[in-house]
DNA sequence: TTACGTGCAAATACTTTGCAGTTCC
DNA sequence: GGAACTGCAAAGTATTTGCACGTAA
């Protein structure tokens, strides 16, 4: 991601804490600097690694009281696997699901207009009004089938 | 649900029992029976409640250990919501996802063939192998709709 | 100066595991 | 008789919260 780009997140995270009253700090900064490098589906453990490398003394509550922060305003949304969460940059990106390989955990994105579209079909056929959803598919990506199926022979 | 189709559940939890020297206990069966009877989305502490009422000394754990064989058995099927699971029976039903009222905690289910190929057509494109998939869609359902909207005057 | 931010430790919520006694086969 | 089952209590995991101290505005 181009540096511009970056520079418009840090601008959109500090809108949003002066409209909300908040302070900036360089723990949030060096937090929001990480995450948007990494460019990845981080865990909370994975962002505390990077920052620390930077910031020995940032803690992990901070950590995810910033994430915290990052989704409210916008920049950052979570993927809720299952046991652990993992975030990622949010900020002008069109919505998209994933698929995540069991083996080696890797995520790959995908997105349908199509599914949405069927989505809202079954949404409104029972009234239901949609917030938010969730859609995973679990499996082995490319490179883990081929491996496990020379592994079988 | 129609007795002969618990009858029929009953007969594969045993042959699976069997086939993995396993044992029958009561425990076993007083929770599969209420797991049946019930045909909602039951949570761990859902299912124990309605346990107890028939074997008061049945305990949490032996609901999750139970849950767990149901699962291998393909008897039930877990639905892993967040912070907490829930399962829902699982024997020759179709495949189908779930939407998630916010407010009341109701769930309703709905199936999409077509959602189904369009997953699997972008699955192939990554040479991704579908092992299987959680699609939850959040939001209000009906009653709650309507409820927020006429408070909202 | 004062409300907000931080890190630690403790608390929480759900689930799993170790263990000693019990039950099924 | 011996492996499997059970319930309790303890441990585990991911995340949140209370609190005393520090810091930005």
């Amino acid at each position: 991601m181009a540096a511009a780009a970056q520079r418009e997140e840090k601008d959109v995270f500090d809108a949003y804490l002066v409209k909300h009253h908040l302070k900036r700090s360089e723990q949030r900064e060096v937090i929001l600097d990480a995450f948007l490098k990494a460019e990845k589906h981080l865990s909370v453990d994975d962002l505390l690694t990077l920052v620390q490398k930077r910031r020995p003394d940032i803690g992990r509550t901070t950590v995810y009281r910033t994430l915290k922060l990052l989704q409210e305003a916008g920049l950052a949304s979570e993927l809720a696997l299952d046991g652990q969460s993992r975030f990622e940059p949010d900020w002008n990106r069109a919505h998209h699901d994933h698929f995540i390989c069991k083996t080696c955990g890797d995520i790959f994105e995908f997105s349908s207009p199509e599914i949405e579209r069927l989505q809202d079909v079954a949404a409104e056929a029972i009234g239901f009004v949609i917030e938010g959803h969730r859609h995973q598919i679990f499996g082995l990506c490319e490179r883990c089938a081929a491996r496990r199926d020379s592994a079988r022979r």
